[in-house]
DNA sequence: ACCATTCCTTGATCCAGATCAAAGAATGGT
DNA sequence: ACCATTCTTTGATCTGGATCAAGGAATGGT
């Protein structure tokens, strides 16, 4: 292993404070770098990995766009996020020694793996990476809650506006343009992780549309009104 | 406080292989025991906390039963789910420093408050707990994603099996009766937690009755076809 | 034991979103 | 540049579960 190449990964990283280093010192960086990152590259509709691999590492998103999604026996799928850049993968894995869920690149991506078991060593050296982590796992439950809330008691056309107004935002946070999106997962992507049809996906875009909310051509999307997407979400009925 | 009262509440616990415990030498126990828990009372329908509180503390159900719930901002809320002994509380409010959710109890029930700040430190001391403490983490991230799916894949009917047999492995995890449950919520709780009406909630355990599935009386059920339950789960259509 | 309140069941009707169908637009490989 | 394949849109119809309604069963407080 060549340390030169590896020890800058987090340190100049544009998105580190998206990312676990969060919050941590310049030194700790360096410290969490120079032990166990490298990068990999996962081509567009590669796996990062799939339901049943045993569990390793974790992966941050470093560019790119992910999908998760679980298989039910019976054959039904269900994606469960979508994942940009500083965004983490494998959270659930921790639990069970092996990944329940299949992480797919919806294009050509880069990710840091981090050893697990590194990274837990790590952690019991700097109470503030732990800390961080658990903070992490904890988002990661409060994120899925929220969805949880979103399938149990929203209308298909607030799940939506719930989703691009969720992507704006992340998108912003990365300093790219909150209102002009492109979205990378098909309408059956999307369908599936808001627990309806590709045709309802696909219906309530044109309607979005007709409103002046947006301007949709086909993956690309521009948000008009946030407002509007807006008091959507938050107007019961 | 008195050390000698407190001593062995986890160590004498005879839940303790399903709680925070989980995993650790007698030894590690004891330290745990010794550092951070008491025990804390709480009155059927009372809150153990509430959105928006100050976290300070993890709790672990001792006895009774809660129901944890989300409130959209314009007024509906979500049933998120239901703990019962040796189930951990609160998890969700590391990532922020507040509550996100209500705990309410539903049953006169007690639960062993954890001082997170002490917690996160025995951690750096002891790494199993530490580890054990990520997959806790890890394993609250998977049972939510389980939701995920039922919310956004299932009908009706399959998410309450699904519910019913999910109920019956907990009890029976407690040696409890597998077939013999007491529901402690109401059918609206469940509904809600299941994104179904309760008019639906209550209509299907009808019709599961009438197909000689269960045996329905109010809140007491009992399941006489485990496998009707199990079948319905694995068959799409 | 009684009354108030909350909870549960069942029936009748309605509608949001699913399903079925088919044509048009992108995308990728050679 | 072409063809195959996958993705998207839109229309017509259907249906599972929601909504509205009302009577009955538990539960809890005095």
């Amino acid at each position: 292993m060549d340390f030169s190449e590896l020890k800058s990964v987090c340190y100049g990283c544009s998105i580190r404070e998206l990312c676990l280093p969060e919050g941590l010192t310049d030194e700790e960086v360096l410290l969490l770098d120079q032990h166990m990152l490298h990068r990999v590259p996962i081509r567009k509709g590669e796996p990062l990995y799939r339901t049943g691999d045993p569990f390793k590492s974790l992966y941050a998103v470093s560019t790119g766009f992910f999908k998760t999604s679980i298989l039910h026996e019976d054959g039904r799928t269900q994606v469960t996020g979508f994942q940009m850049a500083g965004e983490v993968l494998g959270l659930d894995a921790i639990s069970t020694d092996h990944h329940i869920c299949d992480a797919i690149a919806l294009e050509d991506s880069a990710v840091c793996e981090i050893d697990f078991n590194q990274f837990e060593q790590l952690g019991q050296l700097m109470s503030n990476l732990q800390h961080r982590f658990n903070k992490t796992l904890s988002r990661e439950i409060v994120r899925d809650q929220g969805i949880m809330l979103l399938l149990g008691s929203m209308r298909a056309e607030e799940r939506l506006a719930a989703f691009l107004v969720n992507l704006a935002k992340r998108f912003s946070a990365r300093r790219q343009s909150a209102s002009q999106l492109v979205l990378r997962m098909t309408r059956e992507d999307i369908g599936s992780y808001l627990g309806i049809k590709l045709e309802t996906v696909s219906r309530i875009l044109s309607r979005f549309h007709d409103q002046q909310l947006l301007e949709v051509r086909g993956r690309h999307i521009r948000i008009l009104k946030p407002q509007g997407l807006d008091r959507l979400l938050n107007s019961n009925t």
